[in-house]
DNA sequence: GCAAAAGTGTTAACTGTACACCCATGA
DNA sequence: TCATGGGTGTACAGTTAACACTTTTGC
């Protein structure tokens, strides 16, 4: 692939935090090496890539995770630069380097995203940058490669932070969900339980779910009204949240 | 001074928004352009420099800022990644670029952060990269070089949300001060009144103050009492505080 | 004695949190 | 009829927000 790498900016690589949820546990979204030598340990990493130079930070993100995913319109936040010369050091970092890189020695700065995605919506399959991509829980990730578990820490932190204050969950929900689901999604992600009482009324109070008609079927218990995420309301309350900002 | 140009990397640069406090408004260093073609209206900039390969993003803002201030162990945090394909598109600032760099065509993303200075105790000499540095009023702000009002922008924002729970205002102010004057830089950051009694309360509450026994001299008013800020409680408020973020 | 900022308490509204029981369904 | 999760209300504690007068100093 000398052509694709000779379009790409050898210095800047993106890497992204792709959360998912499974109505019971947050996911990241992984990839094995592309390459490695025969008998070594695979190792996980994020997926990511050398950014392009006729694209904005922003675009070249949406584009790695399209081209992973099939996805676009994906909710994104930057979470910030990572730029430790030594991040690529490891000796079995270093040969998959060599592997996919025209300039596997440059120092690379790279720019980490968080994103949101609805898993059941999305269609892995491998690209030029990944030989196979994975949902994993995120507390069972205890290592990958670079420094990507740094980032991935850095990622759930900040996820936990703007959850906390913009109701960005129903990105991981499929269209229509209970309302349980979503107290088990902020659950997972604050790793804490929270009162579903209190958590009913909070939710309520903001005004930004739509009980639908449908209820759930052949459940073994009280059959949970499905709601789905009034988009206009959530829009109007955050753009008076950042009038209010500066205030 | 090519030299000194080869040492740098030309793909990515930071920038510094350092912001001061006058205890009265929110200030923040700006620099001149090193050069400019006769009679071309100068434009200012915020402190910013090409990165060094050997050394992490954290040091690279850290030597910058010693090189501008003459300080050291300045607080600082990563606002992050700007790197729109066209924000060096300006005539003027091409023109600039094409003075101070080595490949002043190359695509730049920067890392941006912000700092917190104390005004009295900085000592701004210009630097390699800025012909003079001055401090101007956040508010007065209408015009930077590049994106650097949107960076500016950003970094307000972010110390916004920071001072909102993290007491990490002392860095702006002199070793002794008045809690009048912490309560002023609370209004200067936020843009808003905030009540006299309600703030004292609350600062009190953290217990992070130590009273000294000095008043103000010469003021046509009752002297107010000088306190200091106790760091070690400060930081055991801090630790304390991240162990909760999880559980 | 007057102008100017320091310093100090109380009350009402709101927000967060803890807690337990009945309901509808499938097996 | 039992096991399972759905759905609901109340009371207390803590936090925030609004508000006015006396004190100390320089002039």
């Amino acid at each position: 692939m000398p052509n694709r790498k000779s379009l790409l900016n050898p210095h800047i690589s993106i890497d992204c935090v792709v959360f998912g949820f499974d109505l019971e546990k947050l996911m990241v979204l992984t990839i094995e090496r592309g390459a490695d030598a025969e008998g070594k340990k695979l190792r996980l990493a994020l997926p990511g890539d050398l950014i392009m130079d006729n694209q904005n930070l922003d675009d070249n993100a949406s584009r790695i995770l399209l081209e992973l995913t099939g996805l676009s319109n994906i909710f994104m936040e930057q979470i910030g630069a990572f730029g430790d010369p030594n991040r690529t050091e490891t000796e079995g970092d270093k040969d998959w380097l060599k592997y996919i890189r025209d300039k596997p020695a440059a120092r690379v700065v790279t720019i980490a995203y968080y994103s949101l995605v609805n898993m059941m919506n999305s269609n892995l399959h491998p690209s030029s940058f990944a030989k196979s991509a994975s949902w994993l829980p995120v507390k069972d990730i205890t290592e990958l490669a670079f420094d990507h578990l740094q980032i991935l820490q850095a990622g759930l932190n900040k996820l936990k932070s703007d959850i906390a204050t913009k109701p960005i969950g129903y990105h991981l929900l499929p269209e229509k969900f209970t309302i349980t689901q979503l107290n088990n999604l902020y659950e997972a992600i604050l790793d804490k339980k929270i009162d579903k009482r209190n958590f009913r009324r909070k939710i309520s109070k903001l005004d930004i779910l739509i009980e639908l008609k449908e209820k759930q079927k052949d459940v073994a218990h009280k059959p949970s009204t499905y709601v789905k995420f009034n988009e206009k309301r959530y829009k109007k309350l955050l753009s008076a949240a950042e009038e209010n900002f500066s205030f």
